[in-house]
DNA sequence: GAATAATGCGATCTTTTATTCGTATTCAAT
DNA sequence: ATTGAATACGAATAAAAGATCGCATTATTC
């Protein structure tokens, strides 16, 4: 960003770029979102647009970074939330929560995270998976179950990775023969089956 | 494609195009597979490209085409040479066949993979779940494990995407804790621990 | 209420890229 | 060898979109 807001209408007006940004990419694809879009929608010059950044990718990233922001609240929320609960209890709530969150808005956020890929360069999302392996691995320490201590990192990075993307993939085109609480009830099963002690 | 090549010269210039274009899309980026680059490095003029293709986007589904006949190639002589052995088995020699024919060519296809998302629309990808998804149940029969017969759809859906985009994201950034083998040894404890007999 | 800084504007410039089309070349059939 | 069809060419066209800049408006400070 190129300079910073200093008035409160300058804030705003970075504020509603954001949303706005938000909003055609979600509504019209990221092909859409140019920067005279963008900018039109947030009722804006595309001049001041590019006061305050210094280009059109820039944008992108104040959406995602927003949205990642966002993410780790509700995992801090739920790692509260669920303190000495299981982790089968600690999945099935984050799954819940973070999947209404995106639901609201007529899946305004859910739309958005199907370009993902496109918008993030895997910096924001290895620091969301950074933090989810974190809790993770809190959570079955704290379950005194039997874990095999060697293949622990790998299990929980394949776990982070299966949940994330049956989430996008299912967002992005669900199968009708297979219902969003059925998807997600076999990830809380997968978990389980899969980062609790295994059969040597 | 607009017009089918006759001549041995034409079809072999569609051929070169094609390779071209998986080519540039590897070494540099989608962005950078503008027509004239890809007609560049198939040593052919842009107008001969459109001879061919109706659209830009023609060639990148020549290409995608290409990648997904190819892995259902491997996917059916996996399923033969493992005939009769375990579903572990299966999934062991196949992740380790795809694998190795995506890294050939100094990682050609590994690195056209990246750009699955935008390249495909889901329908390729699509088509390979569900020969995949065929092939687990049909090597979880022949094992006559008790399968939950009422979960085994959504399980497997949850199996093939957490397997795909594991790989996919490996590729794109293998954090330097995870070796490969390691992984793939992860992914094959997931089959065994998810899809045969869950706990009652 | 001047003076100065911050903000906002949008027509204009510039670059990039997809696509076309008239012409030149090569092939295949007779 | 001749002719017509297929193929190849690439300069030229046209549209799109990112970014700039000089000027207008609004806020802040003293």
């Amino acid at each position: 960003m190129r300079k910073q807001p200093r008035q409160a209408r300058s804030k705003s007006m970075v504020r509603d770029l954001i949303e706005a940004a938000t909003r055609v990419i979600a509504e019209d694809g990221l092909e859409a979102a140019t920067t005279a879009r963008i900018a039109r929608r947030a009722g804006v010059s595309v001049g001041s647009l590019y006061q305050y950044f210094d280009r059109k990718e820039d944008i992108y990233l104040a959406v995602i970074e927003a949205i990642t922001a966002r993410i780790e609240r509700i995992i801090d929320e739920v790692m509260e939330s669920t303190k000495g609960e299981t982790l089968t209890a600690f999945v099935a709530e984050l799954l819940r929560r973070i999947w209404d969150w995106m639901e609201e808005d007529n899946g305004l956020y859910l739309r958005v995270a199907l370009y993902w890929n496109r918008l993030d360069d895997l910096g924001y999302l290895t620091r969301l998976e950074q933090k989810v392996s974190y809790a993770l691995a809190m959570f079955l320490v704290g379950e005194r179950a039997s874990v095999r201590r060697d293949t622990l990192p790998v299990r929980i990075y394949v776990f982070a990775n299966a949940v994330t993307f049956n989430l996008l993939r299912y967002a992005s085109s669900p199968p009708n023969v297979i219902e969003k609480d059925e998807l997600f009830t076999s990830l809380v099963d997968l978990g389980e089956a899969y980062l609790h002690d295994a059969p040597s």
